[in-house]
DNA sequence: CGATCGGTTGATATGAATCAACGTGCGTGG
DNA sequence: CCACGCACGTTGATTCATATCAACCGATCG
């Protein structure tokens, strides 16, 4: 389990791209799948510096045939991170580079919210601009120019590894949030 | 549980785009989530005649407790599930049309010659191309050039529901499986 | 001080979307 | 039994979103 610190989970491909599959934050399982399998199947990789927690896979399985609300945390788990994947696959799918990257901004700064306090909507946000390419599929380029749209537009500030957002209301409305 | 032909699980988008999530086939859960939680989330749509058998909530949790190896089954179900949801990921951020389909086909003739005798590797196909649009997020159009190539190039026959791959080895090059 | 990394910006290329017309098979109602 | 409409697919012309290539900038770091 993820304590501090921000990780991806990504698959390689042979001829050098990169698709981030899910973003880990404080708290999250690294894969419920590990849980079950000795296989990772993919790579994670630290973002940020990181500290994590052990579980032992037996000890985890006895518990939870024996604890009723641990099982049902579990599948909560799962359903959230299967809900999250299903999410950017209609991103991925069906929407448009604005819409994506609105998208995910709110998602993410929804995330961190939850975590941690937040003032005056300023997020700690230590993506780069090709990380978010490679969670959206697009390039790091096309990524800068949209957010300098969105920057010109006065909808966030975003620098130093931090965001803050300046009207919710109408990136939600970019992202068909509404 | 699907007992009987093909199901897609769908999100609609408010503008009609549509995004299918999964395809069913006999065999699959409907939704691991739905056995914990009541609502489906997205919807379901039936591509042929269906036949399913329904399970009481309560009872298969039951059993999933009393049962070790039950519970293992229905961990490795969603196991595979999310592995299936990472590959589209993969393929809808960072591969091209042709490796899409090609992808898309070689996987769901892997999927039916699992649960089938396939003679000639023929495989019954019913998606119609603006299904492979739809999971795929490209316009029927578009799959519809790209189909055509690949029959013009040999690798494939496809119509009236149904698919055989006469070149698997050229296809799974074009799918960058090799 | 040079090297590297992340980001910005402009010019151009390209894959896929869009628009449009047409064909074909099929089911259905008259 | 025919005529019509509809669903599905094909094909061509054109447009558009995003990729690619390239130059450059500022910050950071050894």
């Amino acid at each position: 389990m993820l304590c501090y610190g921000w990780v991806f989970r990504i698959a390689q491909l042979g001829d050098g791209r990169r698709q981030i599959l899910s973003v880990l934050l404080a708290g999250d399982l690294f894969s419920s799948r590990m849980i079950f399998s000795e296989s990772a199947e993919y790579s994670f990789q630290a973002l940020t510096h990181v500290r994590f927690a052990r579980f032992d896979r037996n000890d985890l399985r006895a518990a939870m045939v024996a604890n009723l609300e641990l099982f049902d945390a579990f599948a909560q788990v799962c359903a959230n991170e299967r809900r999250a994947a299903d999410e950017l696959i209609i991103d991925l799918g069906r929407r448009n580079a604005e819409e994506r990257i609105a998208r995910l901004i709110l998602h993410l700064t929804g995330r961190i919210g939850e975590r941690t306090i937040v003032r005056e909507s300023c997020y700690p946000f230590p993506l780069r601009q090709n990380d978010m390419a490679d969670i959206l599929g697009l390039t790091s380029v096309h990524v800068s120019r949209v957010i300098t749209k969105f920057r010109k537009a006065g909808l966030i500030e975003y620098s130093g590894g931090n965001l803050r957002i300046m009207r919710p209301q109408e990136l939600a409305e970019l992202g068909r949030l509404i």
